[in-house]
RNA sequence: GGCCCGUUGGUCAAGCGGUUAAGACACCGCCCUUUCACGGCGGUAACAGCAGUUCGAUUCUGCUACGGGUCACCA
């Protein structure tokens, strides 16, 4: 076989070779120990959880160590690809504060456009760059053509292949592929040139010369020392439209790109031995690895699954519409990025995430359940160090979108709804209501709106809750300050028969009608309607005289 | 089924041959408290199993079990 001759037969066009090539793509000046990183995604839908996490770690490793963290777009499925996704990815990623300092970008006119010297920086439009390597791989006898006829690859595209190997036994399903890889590695010239000028298409495959009975020996960078059994598969190079598979695409860029370290999901771990090869072919140096653990999540028999795209916290757009802050759920990530993120941030409360040393070392290399009692807990205490002012625009921009009525309220004063965010805010021991913005109406909306009332516990009488009222009514002067304004309470509680001293009514209960905490609820339940409240001083003097009066007073005349 | 990865409490996890096996979340109890939230104190709860190496294994090795992943002209 003359592998020259079929190079020129099946690239006729590419005339450039490897080393024009790379001479548009020049090493990076960067810091000694800079790491390049890039997030890769295939614009087939939406980010989601599974795949922000490694690229916060790509981010957070580039731009701790001076490097460069850029995005390249995948899209070499067209028939996978969803119109708009790759737009509506690199908006989520902006809203959770991943920038990128190259690649694939969002333009002035809203379409997706390059920036940086390393592109293009999306698969699509980089046909002609991975034909020149693919050309080369031929004219070295490292990669081959196979042919199929149209109604073949027709015929292909309509059945589910996954599920059609599924339904046979393995075994045979391998055995009988790799005869036909063995055949078609037997192609002649003559062929070649037969199929050609039938117009046939073609797949171009690697020419595999491993053995997987030996393994290589590959440092992980999380999994640590692993053994490699060396690939023997003819696996696809270029896709009979001529565009690259994955790890043809993945070698070619990572290579002339620049990347220095691939952070991706441990499903690829499998195809590894394939990348290795690859770049041995090529003659490049392989990048680093980090092949970290998959998010998991419950199924039905409690059983741990990859945490995928239809599930349930999946989708990075869902955090949204549940009103977590972007701020709480990249906390989140930090905490189970490294296991000593929590420490840190305890002992540094005040500084960004960004100033964390992220490190590799401290990396899990078993897969994680996705907790929601821990991301509300994390985000419990985000929301509590936020300022008023801050919690008030991030709830009512949440609110706007997703609960409009509400949004106009708390947009209608923003004084006011300030000073209720405001209430047991700041200092040492902040309350802790919010974990989500969708939490903010039921905690406070009573302040607009007492419209569900809670109803008084049974034991209590009518008459006792009106006196109550009545009394508070006839002495409540909003000048007072905390603790006048609580003696008075007490007053009228020691009127109608009950204790205005907790120590003595717990020593006997049976003395009094009820107690200060009781007359305390009844007033609770009259000016917010529920039972639970933040602090009821605090409360009437933000909602005023006018507004108080009015809801006791509405109070008595409905018991 | 072959290959690969993994396995410390309900969850996330420290631990790198000798520890009373950290801590966080969740849960429970007590305290503080006019409710709630916060805070404080305490509690329940774990090295998958079996061999081997060793004076000594959670830690090293092997096997088994279980879980996960992968085996496309998808990434």
């Amino acid at each position: 076989m003359d592998h020259a001759r079929l190079a020129d037969l099946l690239f006729p066009n590419v005339t450039r070779t490897p080393e024009d090539i790379e001479a548009l793509y020049p090493p990076r000046q960067l810091p000694e120990g800079a790491k390049v990183t890039r997030f890769a995604p295939s614009p087939t839908g939406f980010v989601h959880f599974g795949g922000l996490f490694p690229t916060t770690i790509g981010e957070r490793l580039a731009h701790q160590s001076g490097g460069v963290f850029y995005l390249r777009i995948e899209d070499t499925d067209a028939k996978r690809e969803v119109e708009g996704a790759a737009e509506g990815l690199i908006r989520t990623l902006e809203h959770y504060g991943i920038h990128f300092d190259e690649g694939a970008v969002i333009g002035e006119d809203g379409k997706i456009c390059d920036r940086g010297i390393y592109g293009p920086y999306r698969q699509s439009q980089r046909g002609p760059i991975y034909h020149v390597y693919a050309k080369q791989l031929v004219a070295l006898g490292k990669a081959y053509p196979v042919f199929t006829t149209k109604e073949e690859l027709e015929a292909m595209n309509a059945v589910d292949k996954k599920a059609e190997i599924k339904a046979k036994d393995w075994h045979e399903d391998q055995t009988a592929q790799r005869e036909a890889m063995l055949r078609a590695r037997e192609i002649t010239i003559e062929e070649v040139e037969k199929n050609l000028a039938e117009g046939n298409p073609f797949v171009l495959r690697i020419l595999a010369d491993g053995d997987p009975e030996k393994k290589v020996p590959f440092t992980d960078l999380i999994k640590g020392k692993l053994e490699i059994p060396e690939n023997d598969e003819d696996f696809v190079l270029l896709k009979s439209d001529g565009i690259p598979t994955y790890h043809f695409a993945h070698a070619v860029d990572d290579h002339l790109m620049g990347t220095t370290h691939v952070i991706r999901g441990e499903e690829w771990l499998p195809s590894l031995a394939k990348h290795i090869m690859l770049f041995r072919y090529l003659g490049f140096r392989m990048p680093k690895y980090m092949h970290i653990a998959q998010i998991m999540r419950l199924d039905e028999n409690g059983n741990k699954k990859k945490l995928s795209k239809r599930d349930m916290g999946a989708n990075m757009d869902d955090y949204s519409r549940m009103g977590y802050a972007p701020a709480c759920v990249c906390e989140y990530i930090m905490t189970l990025l490294n296991s000593n993120y929590e420490e840190w941030h305890m002992q540094n409360p005040d500084k960004p995430y960004t100033d964390f040393p992220f490190n590799i070392k401290k990396m899990s290399n078993s897969g994680c359940l996705f907790d929601f009692d821990k991301l509300n807990d994390v985000s419990k205490n985000v929301i509590s160090r936020m300022s008023a002012e801050e919690v008030t625009a991030l709830v009512t921009a949440w609110a706007k979108e997703y609960d409009p009525a509400f949004g106009e309220q708390l947009a209608k004063d923003p004084a006011f709804t300030t000073a209720i965010f405001a209430i047991g805010r700041g200092g040492k021991k902040p309350r802790k209501d919010l974990a989500t913005w969708a939490d903010a109406k039921p905690y406070m909306g009573f302040f607009f709106d007492p419209a569900q009332t809670d109803a008084y516990p049974e034991q209590f009488s009518s008459e006792d809750i009106k006196a109550a009222l009545v009394g508070f009514l006839g002495g409540y002067d909003p000048a007072d300050e905390m603790n006048a304004w609580f003696d008075k309470i007490k007053a009228v509680a020691r009127e109608i028969g009950y204790a205005d001293d907790m120590k003595a009514y717990k020593a006997d209960p049976s003395a009094f009608r009820g107690s200060i905490a009781d007359v305390s609820m009844f007033l609770r339940v009259a000016v917010t309607g529920k039972l639970n409240a933040p602090d009821l001083y605090t409360v009437m003097q933000i909602l005023g005289k006018d507004e108080t009066v009015r809801r006791v007073q509405s109070m008595i005349d409905r018991l």
